[in-house]
DNA sequence: ACAAAAGTGTTGAACGTACACCCATGC
DNA sequence: GCATGGGTGTACGTTCAACACTTTTGT
């Protein structure tokens, strides 16, 4: 079977910028290609989109494909279309970029990949085609959005401690944060509840955990309020 | 002469949302459409990628064509691929946004465009396609970004005066600014040059006029200043 | 008892907001 | 001289930034 058009067109595909993060890095998510071109460099997960799906499950089929991953926070960042950035044809790709909890995953390569692994973002190996400016610009996207909406939460457990958040931006956003000033600050925002129950199995103290209530901060969206850090 | 593919691929276009302002009004630069499907209807100005052009040089090339204009502030938007979003067949469109000063510009129409004008952007005719989503996403980007970023300007003469400045930004932010409080804050941020000129032709005391001074900002913000309105 | 991180308040500076009148100019 | 918009300052409240010690827990 093949298709036949009148003009030229050039090639659809999807690239994701998965982060996730640990206690020491913010770290990107990369597979090792298993064809050609490039054939065992390290690559963004992602692929040619099929006609009957939208962008972003194209986005989500080649993360859940390629890395294992499922239900993770996915938006939309850039489209990459100049001539050149693949040596095979035109491709233009719409690039996304996700977020997700690092331990819950363990990331299994598949389909046209040898293998996937998780990289710190400020040590990357050198990536195929533009992917790296794909990854400098996912980067920036999210420090600058970090700020102005709850996302930082999506790379968090689910339960957390005020240090835990604190650590979270202090990575993404590459700056030390004052304690006492950033926990008057979150707590002042009233999106956060406080559970019943404290860190596990930690040789000090153990921290109080809380959970973002989305509800709670749906609400205040509405009522005109801006998150903001 | 005919193009062939193993896999079936979506056609690839640019649309453009252009903002202009009036003293009345925001507005948006529409076509009206002389081919099908939707001939006679409005729509953005738009087309098909070439395949020896970036992606930026299509959103140019196709507002040459099809209204006139040329050297316009350009900033890609948002990618728009639902599947059935274009009656025809899959179409995957990258859509920009665009900033000019209305009165350097008479617009005329031209290719596949029978017409091309200027309409309020609260004012809208109902748009073919999604176009009506694209408008939507192109003005809260706007509102949006002309908060953090000095491209407010791009919509203004060279010279202008800071009652200008103001209702520029009344307009697009939908919202009344107190006049010695913005300009107490607009001057101290140390980006416009104060001019020896003021307005001229008008039936009251004549306003000063200042210039954007990009040269200083670019400086400004090299030393770590953050442009914020 | 020691190590490690949790938790907690105050003060001064900077910034945002609200608000009203005189001035310059053209007609 | 009157109509129109240009231009200007202060006072108050809020927010931001800097800063250090006590508490809890596990070993």
């Amino acid at each position: 079977m093949a298709f036949t058009y009148q003009y030229a067109r050039p090639a659809v595909t999807v690239d994701c910028v998965v982060f996730g993060l640990d206690d020491q890095d913010l770290k990107v998510l990369l597979i090792q290609r298993d064809i050609e071109p490039f054939a065992g460099r390290w690559a963004l997960p992602g692929g040619f989109v099929k006609m009957d799906e939208t962008l972003e499950e194209s986005a989500l089929r080649e993360l859940q494909e390629e890395t294992g991953l499922t239900k993770v926070f996915l938006e939309q960042l850039y489209t990459f279309g100049n001539p050149g950035r693949d040596p095979r044809e035109r491709v233009v790709t719409v690039a996304y970029y996700a977020l997700v909890k690092l331990l819950d995953h363990k990331v299994q390569a598949a389909t046209d990949a040898r293998e996937a692994a998780w990289f710190a973002v400020d040590d990357l190996p050198k990536l195929c085609f533009d992917h790296d400016d794909i990854v400098e610009a996912a980067l920036k996207r999210l420090q600058g959005k970090v700020r102005y909406q709850p996302i930082g939460f999506e790379l968090l457990p689910p339960k957390f401690s005020l240090t835990q958040l604190q650590r979270m931006y202090e990575i993404i956003l590459e700056r030390t944060l004052d304690k006492r000033n950033f926990r008057k600050k979150v707590l002042s925002l009233d999106i956060l509840h406080e559970l019943d129950e404290v860190e596990q199995d930690v040789a000090h103290r153990a921290a109080r955990l809380y959970r973002f209530d989305e509800r709670k901060y749906r609400q205040l969206v509405k009522d005109g309020f801006n998150f903001e850090l």
